[in-house]
DNA sequence: TTATCAATTTGTAACGATTACAACTTGATA
DNA sequence: TATCAAGTTGTAATCGTTACAAATTGATAA
């Protein structure tokens, strides 16, 4: 069933896996707007009434640390969170505020300057209006 | 003299140029290592000691505004900023804290997916260990 | 000069996302 | 069924940032 799959998915990546744990990382996985802490503590809470808020800070922080999530600072007053843990490019519409995935070449980035560093994340956010918003304007 | 070629670049800028103003803008120029407003704010208080933080809040969010300064996200606890407003990435050293610029080719990075969309500002973030802490470790 | 008015600066209070922390609950093990 | 570590919860605290009203400044006109 379901939980077990995803419960084996933590388990896999050093993560016991609780009802919370699992049913946020479903969410994540099945919601892919890139939702901060505020909406996946309000879709959930109906599910759970007993689920706290610091619950679900410390569970993304969990999977952050265990790879099998990432943080997406790209407003800079809340934190969005992706279960795509893939290198990939971030764009949000001043207009209507929704985030597009978009695949980068990462190779094409990796700067002649950079050569002699370590990388281990990359994050590239670019900000503008969408396809669909310059269209209705 | 120096204060009127800063006075006159603001005022180009369209940003009546302020004693404070100018000083801000002098500040980001001559240190470009992206600081934060608390240390814009404890360098040119010896200076100005009337000043104030929201002062300098203000003044750095009339230059993004105008255009002639950005904000860099880098950090998630405190926003950064930079009189250089090229597009180039930004490189944070897990070890010693230090943001080091580079060069992107930017063509090379607009993707297919974007190809419809009105892009007005790229940011790239990366993270890792400098050349200088991992050659020390 | 002096009056006027808008723009700028200032300090304090409020805001809100996030974190710290202690109490409570859960679940595995013996 | 006792124990103990891990996970969860709610509340309080933190802290960068913003809101706001009062004070100051500076340009313009009478």
């Amino acid at each position: 069933m379901q939980e077990n799959y995803f419960g084996d998915f933590l388990r896999n990546n050093g993560i016991k896996p609780s009802f919370q744990r699992i049913k946020i990382y479903e969410y994540l996985l099945q919601n892919k707007e890139h939702p901060t802490v505020e909406t996946i503590y309000n879709a959930l809470n109906s599910q759970i009434p007993t689920l706290s808020k610091t619950t679900v800070y410390n569970t993304l922080k969990v999977f952050i640390e265990k790879g099998i999530a990432m943080a997406i600072t790209i407003d800079d007053t809340e934190v969005r969170f992706d279960a795509d843990v893939k290198v990939h490019g971030h764009f949000k519409c001043e207009h209507c505020h929704k985030i597009y995935d978009f695949e980068v070449d990462v190779e094409s980035i990796s700067s002649e300057a950079l050569k002699d560093f370590d990388v281990y994340d990359q994050q590239m956010f670019f900000y503008g209006v969408c396809k669909v918003c310059k269209n209705n304007s």
